[in-house]
DNA sequence: TTGAAAGCGGTACCAT
DNA sequence: ATGGTACCGCTTTCAA
């Protein structure tokens, strides 16, 4: 077994050049300081001999490890890996890189995350809350400890920093309208927990369109799955209740991927006519909502441009001297994608 | 801005303990030189003001950095985005963590990413070769550096270490083995490239199933997709060529995630319905295949458990002392769930 | 059992 | 423009 890291150091270059490594450090990193001349010799023979500074001793130095905490809810979930994938794109050529964790919508794991990750020192952290985060005092302390934070998706504004979010409002906006323009009058709306933000917001997309059309809006025809449907009970036991309902509704607009997914098994399974007994709406970043009978009409989240978004804000805070005087809010445009599943019935 | 790590140190210890420096070290760590007295001083004082070793320091002297490079070739693909569930779920609790990298499917990118995770100086590699890898020279290269590495799903033979694969042949024998006794007599294959080693196998499952019943393998029935199904048009023409065939083939089985869902959407523009005119398994980890119409037979790889075999036995080979006698080649079953997509029909 | 000191590979201050 | 040197935090001889 030889040397793990094949690649020369700075001493090297030092002593086959006749030169001290000090000078040798300057003229790799471009230091004025130095002559043109030698840079010229240190950058040539750098780069003939595949020199690369070594990020442990860098980092050490430094304080930074070229490196991004990530925590998301979970990697097999459409939405995040499409976040993921955004964010990869960006730091890879940044050569940054990402450490991911994942909450599974626990706060206590969330908390782990966190201390592990600053544990290993990153740079910064991109962030998107847990279903049970109540309380910012975990990120808080890292904030206040000096570590960049950006929120993405599911943000908070207790904390002072960016934030990127898709235009919730907007999305269950354009879908709630889009049934209504269809002639469908009881739109039910089955959503996370309350206490989410976006869900609060999706919320209010909702009932704007509803108002905006002199419908009242109905609670009975709100139902809340406070474990963002982890709990697959949770979901059916909604349906349930809403198929119950007297008049029944005639069109669900579902707030979430898992919540759509399961949805459409409950209804499939109960045999329910889509769109004919019951329209759907799914705010989805389903992989494949055309291969589904009917096609499913989704709103879809920017999540790929989302996950660029938030690394590169994130990017530009660490390597900022001075922190910014504003911070900034980025929305992204939800996308309504008209399928067959929310069509006007005959 | 306060210290962005704020950790102490080994050297705080060793002053507040009036120690050196060297004895808190180890004392920590657990040392057999130390007495029993100081280490309990010590670790009580460490515990107390949360000492965590720095990271970075480690690394730079022990040149590990309890980091495993990863190579996939997208996160957002089902079957990806669990192999990295698992490898997760065991890097997290043994306190490791993983870099990820996408080669997208193309080899520049794989050696692009190769180089980069050495730069990191990962411990480890875990790697799924990308559809475009003829060349071993660039892992060869690595791991005569000495950088242990285990290969998962798309493996090979050309490097001596561990492998993990799910049972393919095992797999695509089932599968066909179902639609023959199903009264499936024509039956199609649509595979990826033929260099890719895992489609090698997955056609020897098909044939072998295929000759235990003395049905001779048709050529006319294989169609294969150099690009994986990257390129739509591959998969549209395959299939555009195999409805022409007479006689027609009555049921396909499709080598991969993209392919099946792909084969699934064209098949559903032309209109054909599934069983009745064309029985369809899918080689396919696709989140919800019974949400689809019919509901989709599969075969379905044991992603989660194939990632955290790899990180377990990666995990293993970086910790070993010596490298070990014996290479494991670890096949996990692929199930096979059946659903309508594939019953007999009347 | 404990500690002094060298060194991992860089960076940056301060001389020259 | 160039170089000596201290230091980042930890590990590991080697001496005491």
């Amino acid at each position: 077994m030889k040397n793990k890291n094949d690649s020369i150091t700075l001493k090297d270059i030092a002593e086959a050049l006749q030169l001290s490594i000090a000078t040798v450090s300057k003229a790799v990193r471009d230091s004025h300081e130095i002559s043109a001349a030698t840079k010229k010799r240190v950058n040539e023979y750098a780069k003939k001999n595949r020199y690369r500074p070594n990020l442990m001793a860098q980092s050490l130095r430094n304080k930074n490890g070229r490196s991004i905490g990530v925590i998301i809810g979970a990697i097999p979930n459409n939405f995040f890996s499409q976040v993921l994938n955004g964010m990869e794109s960006v730091t890879y050529q940044k050569n940054y890189h990402i450490i991911i964790t994942q909450s599974l919508e626990s706060v206590k794991r969330e908390e782990k995350n966190l201390e592990h990750l600053t544990w290993r020192a990153v740079d910064g952290l991109l962030v998107s809350l847990s279903s049970e985060t109540q309380s910012m005092d975990h990120f808080k302390k890292a904030h206040e400890m000096g570590i960049p934070i950006v929120f993405y998706d599911r943000v908070t504004d207790e904390i002072k920093t960016h934030q990127v979010v898709s235009d919730n409002i907007g999305g269950t906006y354009a879908g709630t309208k889009h049934l209504l323009d269809n002639g469908y009058r009881r739109i039910a709306h089955i959503t996370s927990s309350p206490e989410l933000f976006i869900s609060r917001e999706r919320l209010k997309g909702y009932e704007l369109a509803l108002q905006e059309q002199g419908i009242p809006v109905n609670p009975d025809y709100i139902c809340y799955c406070n474990h963002g449907g982890k709990d697959l009970d949770e979901i059916e036991s909604a349906i349930e209740s809403l198929l119950q309902l007297k008049p029944r509704p005639d069109a669900i607009l579902t707030a979430s991927d898992r919540i759509t997914i399961r949805t459409l098994a409950i209804l499939k399974k109960k045999g329910i006519a889509i769109p004919r007994q019951l329209a759907i709406v799914g705010y989805s970043n389903f992989s494949a909502p055309e291969i589904l009978s009917p096609e499913l009409t989704t709103i879809k989240q920017p999540a790929y441009e989302m996950g660029r978004a938030a690394a590169e804000l994130l990017i530009k805070l660490i390597e900022a001297k001075r922190p910014p005087v504003k911070f900034e809010k980025k929305v992204l445009p939800a996308e309504l994608q008209v399928r067959e599943s929310s069509l006007r019935r005959k």
